[in-house]
DNA sequence: ATATATTTTCAGAATATATTGAAAGTTCAA
DNA sequence: TTGAACTTTCAATATATTCTGAAAATATAT
């Protein structure tokens, strides 16, 4: 297998992978790209590699930026935007669980609340029983979301270093 | 907020919620139904409930017994099959997990895996680059693959609470 | 200021995913 | 066996998501 070939079924199937974590396909293929880009690229190189239009690499490059998964880069006596990867995966890792922490756990949390502070109290068995659900999904998810805290927010992630060497 | 208010905000929402899991709204909504029925109940009570289709409640209900967070239950003197939720938290976790981990992590190590066997040794700069991003890839991949088989293939989940009880 | 380069927006088109419902398949009691 | 009860399948339909491309907005050099 060539570099180019190689180099293209990784952003090919990136791409195909990234529905399998909700990223959409030409998110993961531009952030694939970019990452076995050497140097900062500008929005026509994306759309020209990719084969993409202009309005879809401005929306996914946006996107990826809220992620912090990728940079702009600014080069001199060009007016064009850069953008380049961020290629520690480390930092993805940590950028990314944090996303999906507040979007995965945090809603739940919010749900859950409201629905204990607004029941009113429980009469029959059955109510009981939904009661009792509701606490535990609501202890294990706040423990979950301490975990996750723990793991992504800690400065340069040492805590998720940590428990990876548990089992190197 | 009466019981069954409370009950549907929870189908409802938890339904809502599923899409950011990665679940379809039906898969979701018929597990909370589950969840939150102390009995065990039919197709048809699914049906009924949700207001959703024959076909949907079929392939959704097999579905969530692939994930393994339902059961079958057959009930003595009836030829319906009848269908409980798992309602231990903690055994959800463990097979969602685990099943999350083979369907996000694996896929990703089959394609580098793929690369690094195929790919023809690096020449340029560029290409030394490429193959170093993939085996950092890969590394971590591994590393991450391994905290999950150790959290979620423990028997009953030790470490998983091991771990979640280090941030308490 | 004006012209030109560049980025952003967004309605419509294309694509992908979820759902329906009825027909086909299965099971089982009589 | 037969046929009623029940489950599964799947083509058609509905819904949701993604993508395009051109127009509008913004930025910058002259």
């Amino acid at each position: 297998m060539k570099h180019s070939e190689a180099k293209s079924k990784f952003i090919e199937t990136w791409g195909t992978l990234g529905s399998q974590w909700g990223i959409n396909k030409s998110m993961a293929q531009i952030q694939a790209l970019l990452l076995v880009t050497p140097q900062a690229i500008t929005t026509d190189d994306i759309m020209q590699e990719l084969k993409i239009s202009r309005g879809n690499v401005n929306m996914s490059i946006r996107q990826l930026l809220d992620w912090g998964i990728i940079y702009k880069k600014s080069v001199a006596g060009d007016r064009k935007e850069y953008f380049v990867a961020e290629k520690d995966v480390w930092k993805w890792a940590i950028k990314i669980g944090g996303v999906r922490k507040q979007r995965e756990l945090n809603p739940v949390l919010d749900l859950l609340m409201e629905i204990a502070n607004n029941k009113e109290p429980a009469k029959t068995e059955e109510e009981k029983e939904f009661v009792k659900q509701m606490k535990e999904l609501n202890a294990f998810t706040q423990q979950l979301g301490r975990l996750a805290d723990n793991l992504f927010l800690s400065p340069r992630g040492e805590m998720l270093l940590k428990i990876l060497k548990m089992f190197a």
